[in-house]
DNA sequence: GTATTGATCAATACACTGTATCATCGAGGG
DNA sequence: CCCTCGATGATACAGTGTATTGATCAATAC
């Protein structure tokens, strides 16, 4: 049975808080951060699929079986994983920002995240997030949001970034697969939509999907950074929107 | 070499257009609507984990290489899936709705399909969804946006359905989420929030995240419809500012 | 100083996955 | 009647996460 150390009873106890184990310097000198900080480069360079426990165990010389006496579960993994890169995007100090900027920033770190690692498209929301780093990042937006002008109550603050977060997450998402789509075809969206795609070709020329076709053609395809922040300005619009309407 | 029929040259020839291949009655008539239909049920039943080929052919009393006459990878039949849904939910006519009722009901279709079938959380936005059935559902919304009063150009129409769609996406990926975690812990998230969790406690007894521990305190936390439609509304009502911007 | 214990790590093993290859077999055409 | 061809089932392979088993080695007890 692995060492469990608990206050009361026999609980769960979430990697979170399960002490490190001491390592002994003869083979190497493992720790969790070092099988984290393999398995993120792993996945940044080959994606999701890149990290197994044989291969990150592998790019530390050790046996897969190594890895489990510092992480239960490969799930567990992926949840440091993420964590790890919530300590990169936690913002520095609380400065006096208004809500608008403070909510902003808060979008555009983690969409910078997302861009620096791909993968974390495939993890967010796939998985509560209450690691510390986690819990310390909602802590600092929450607080900053608190703070602002504006927002009297806490429901209001929790309503705004959950908000937020929802749009941040859906247009990564899609950001992100629209991005590995590209790379796979070599060619950009609108090209591979345009002409260039027999299966779009001939779906068009049913002619069941007018409207489509009339987007293909007339629409500017606006690049992705004003496309995520046109979204993300909406978004606060609505919250500014909703905001006066409770303050009046 | 599987049977390529294709207009030009060797295209990829994506799924939705191949032939469905002629079945002979001698064992049992397969079909690729059989096949998907088992692998919704699968998934519906017990997640995306409990939808593997030779589950899926199981059910069918089939060997797992009889799928590959109709399927030619796992991530077609599970494009087929989401294709399926889809269908599902495309709306039946193009009623003269305004944008804005337009957009919700779309909002809420896909929620309730999403409800259906959890699954859909997992895949939603992971790979893009070009099969005829997401195709159609795309061209009924657009083009009741399209002829919606207050929407003059299609990049209005394009950007207003596009941020909609993201915060459908990461609004549902985290709702579902929260609901597959309290099903395991066997408890409401305020429940396990608020005491239960040991972790939790301990975390919040370290004093590092006091506004965590007011929202956890003082917060209303609402029902998840509410809270969707809260976020929803807001959304729309940043829609609502932009347009009112761009007509003046 | 030696014996015992206890932890830690590598090796093996298992159930399972997606998929390639190959032998079989049965219907259709000459 | 034979022959071909295409679908099917069996087998196989590489890879996955993880349980179990044995060996090895440090710390402790006597």
């Amino acid at each position: 049975m692995a060492a469990r150390r608990n206050t009361t009873e026999d609980e769960p106890a979430l990697i979170w808080e399960r002490p490190e184990p001491p390592h002994r310097p003869v083979p190497s000198p493992l720790s969790r951060a070092r099988i984290v900080r393999a398995a993120i480069d792993l996945a940044d360079t080959g994606g999701l699929d890149e990290v197994s426990l044989r291969k990150v165990a592998a790019t530390l010389d050790a046996g897969p079986m190594r890895l489990y006496g510092y992480v239960a579960t490969k799930d567990e993994l992926l949840d440091l994983m993420v964590d790890a890169v919530y300590a990169e995007i936690t913002p520095p100090e609380p400065t006096g920002e208004d809500w608008r900027t403070a909510l902003r920033s808060l979008a555009h770190r983690t969409r910078q995240a997302a861009l620096r690692h791909e993968w974390l498209a495939d993890l967010l929301g796939g998985r509560p997030h209450i690691g510390p780093n986690a819990l310390a990042h909602l802590e600092a937006t929450m607080s900053a949001l608190d703070a602002a002008p504006g927002f009297n109550d806490i429901d209001t603050v929790m309503r705004a970034a959950g908000t937020v977060h929802a749009y941040t997450l859906g247009a990564l998402r899609t950001e992100i697969t629209g991005r590995r789509a590209e790379r796979a075809s070599g060619m950009t969206e609108q090209q591979w939509q345009t002409a260039s795609s027999p299966y779009f070709a001939r779906m068009l020329a049913t002619g069941r999907y007018p409207t489509l076709a009339k987007i293909m053609h007339e629409a500017a395809h606006p690049d992705t950074d004003t496309t995520f922040d046109t979204g993300l300005d909406c978004v606060l619009d609505g919250i500014a929107t909703r905001l006066g309407s409770e303050c009046r």
